[in-house]
DNA sequence: TCACTATTGACAGCTACTGGCAACAGCGTT
DNA sequence: AACGCTGTTGCCAGTAGCTGTCAATAGTGA
């Protein structure tokens, strides 16, 4: 049994911490949970619930499932999602080092950077508006360089 | 017919600059989209399609055609309609002086400001990602001083 | 007034979810 | 290891916010 094959997931000890967090807070473990946790994991960024669906062999024309175990996750502070432009909902597992969002409104393209990055713009706007601006679940919207210069 | 009734609505003049534009356009100036325009001319801010069918009169079960109304407004470069947070597209003239936008994520509530208030956020952003931002499609969105000491 | 065709209202369809419900399956208990 | 409580699932229906299709209507130039 040392068939490779059979070695845990990549990060199997972060994954199993998310498991230890939904059962102290009283949720159960089942198979779909699992693999969305894994999907979530699993990919390289920000995720839609289709594409969940689609990795983890859920339903895909009905993804409810998926939705409820995003909601769940979100509401345990494990997962959250960002709006990146007129898309569905990407989600992500919550990690160290949170990403906030640059979206280029022609091009689509997004990049995301370390979210101190930005608290020099974000205390430009919370002194001149008294706003305190997060770009982590909306992202700044603009033009990208590329299409600028383009 | 000196009725008071009978006295062209208010801002009259630009109203029909507006019906000028979409003539010179091909297009037709039918009752339906005068009443659009007229209802955007009279809202206080940005408004939703639904709410644009109620104010017309139009039919409020199916505002397929206030949609296309908006729709050819916007290619004329007559509207626009901003995102303000999870609901519908708000939509309003384009006038002299456009405005941007702060939303507060907690209360709701939309703050517009001057283009021009937010050159500096603008340029620190653009200086340091590339990123030429526009907060009249999308807001800025955080939280409002309110809600942060509330 | 006529004819051409843009526009309308009605209807269907779509995406992204949200809610209801009976069957199923974790998980603590025995 | 079986039991049973109840959280969770899949399925189905429903909703919001649009988008597409089409025959009938109504602006507009001739």
């Amino acid at each position: 049994m040392t068939d490779p094959a059979q070695t845990p997931p990549l990060r199997f000890r972060e994954i199993d911490e998310v498991f230890v967090a939904l059962r102290a807070a009283g949720h159960r473990v089942t198979t779909p949970c699992r693999l969305v946790v894994e999907a979530l994991f699993a990919a390289a960024g920000p995720i839609s619930a289709q594409q969940l669906a689609r990795d983890t062999g859920m339903p895909e024309s009905d993804p409810s499932s998926v939705y409820r175990n995003l909601e769940r996750l979100e509401s345990l502070g494990v997962a959250r999602h960002v709006h990146l432009g007129h898309g569905p909902s990407l989600y992500m597992l919550v990690g160290s080092g949170e990403k906030e969002y640059l979206l280029c409104e022609r091009c689509g393209r997004a990049t995301s950077v370390a979210a101190p990055e930005l608290d020099a713009v974000r205390n430009g706007i919370e002194k001149k508006f008294g706003y305190r601006a997060s770009f982590s679940h909306f992202p700044i919207v603009g033009l990208c360089s590329r299409c600028l210069s383009g």
